[in-house]
DNA sequence: TGTACATCAGTGAACGCGCGTTCACTGATGTAC
DNA sequence: TGTACATCAGTGAACGCGCGTTCACTGATGTAC
């Protein structure tokens, strides 16, 4: 059965899609070549007319995974009103939605500890997607993309996807949306109040009675 | 060789405590029985006079890991003035040091996500845990243990964790630096932020038109 | 005290199983004439 | 236009391998007498 050129290519797209959804569900490792060319609705033995090993799946999947979330976020972003934009993201990302679906989610909380483990031309791959969406986050905090914004957006994120692992574990009660809950004020709450200075701390500013009580 | 009861109870920890070391850098799927005794000078034969499985010694590896963390914290915390007790903390926990050592680090990096697929009683176990950091964490923020201090916690933990992750995608560079500074002012400059109570309290002052704005 | 027996932590071979990968083959369709 | 051949995405059996787990066995030491 000879097919057309763009045949091929659909084919390929369709087991990177299916596969990206599977891996984030059930981790990197937890999902063999079989099940995946299962998925896709082929039979194992044609994976390798399309890629040269699993691992190479793996990275595809998750590259496409990193680029799905970026489009939703700008999209996101793109409908709301411009001080709204930031909320929206962080709403949608922190919701018992995202957390109990995380084969259509964010692939970082995911699978990012497992990507941590691969080889350095893996995680340069993933490196680079993680970049884009530090730059998505950039642009929903008001005042520019100077380095400080950049700073603030990997802190977002960074506690966004940290929530989002969390609150996994715990589950769907209420220790779960609490986790859900103090990670959304943290981030919408930090990005409403006055930018700190960019080089002197300010990390003394506001402890008083403990400080009192500090010994030299 | 028939030992004596200690013996048995001390092979078993060294087993639990080898085991935690190598989960952490090589993921709660990434190491087998056969190696996990090899680690603790056994042959693998004997692994079931000890576990009932192998996904039993993860969960205790898991705990034991989770335990040497929050030890850790108190240890660091009461050896500091009280005002750097929180800062001691985040500093070694979002350091090089951490990053690059995965084996003796905090377990929730390593392996939350894949905690987070596993089975309801096994993210009991994890979050009963995460209870605790909560706990140790919430202590060295001023103010009590209030709800909002729990909330603080919460939210610390997460961008801690989760920029731990994402600086060890990084690999060691620039980028994974500036992850690990972003996290760490972050948590640090919240801390030291007039708190935003929403029950009561200054919540509002600092906040300008984004925060007006970011409530649906 | 000395001796015979019981115990059981640890050994190492073996098990069944599922995995990633390979390979000879198929057959519908593109291409050459 | 019709016909013969070439292509190659996809099939399904088979491969070697490593895994978690089982099991008959070992032998140093505790215990009973």
């Amino acid at each position: 059965m000879r097919y057309s050129k763009e045949h091929k290519l659909e084919t390929h797209a369709r087991i990177v899609k299916k596969a990206a959804v599977r891996l984030r569900e059930k981790g990197a490792h937890g999902i063999g070549v079989a099940d995946l060319m299962k998925d896709a609705g082929l039979t194992h033995g044609g994976f390798y007319a399309h890629f040269d090993s699993r691992e190479a799946l793996v990275i595809e999947a998750f590259s496409h995974a990193m680029d799905r979330s970026t489009d939703r976020w700008r999209q996101l972003a793109g409908q709301a009103a411009p001080e709204q934009r930031l909320s929206s993201i962080v709403e949608a990302y922190l919701s018992p939605q995202h957390r109990d679906n995380p084969g259509h989610g964010c692939a970082v909380p995911a699978l990012g500890a497992e990507i941590a483990r691969e080889s350095a031309k893996t995680r340069k791959a993933f490196a680079a997607k993680l970049e884009q969406m530090i730059g998505v986050m950039a642009e929903q905090f008001p005042g520019g993309s100077d380095k400080a914004t950049r700073k603030q957006a990997m802190a977002a994120l960074a506690t966004m996807m940290g929530a989002l692992v969390l609150a996994r574990v715990a589950g769907s009660g209420e220790f779960s949306e609490e986790l859900l809950g103090a990670g959304r004020d943290a981030v919408l709450e930090r990005a409403a109040a006055p930018k700190p200075v960019a080089k002197k701390s300010t990390a003394k500013r506001a402890t008083t009675k403990t400080a009192a009580a500090a010994k030299p």
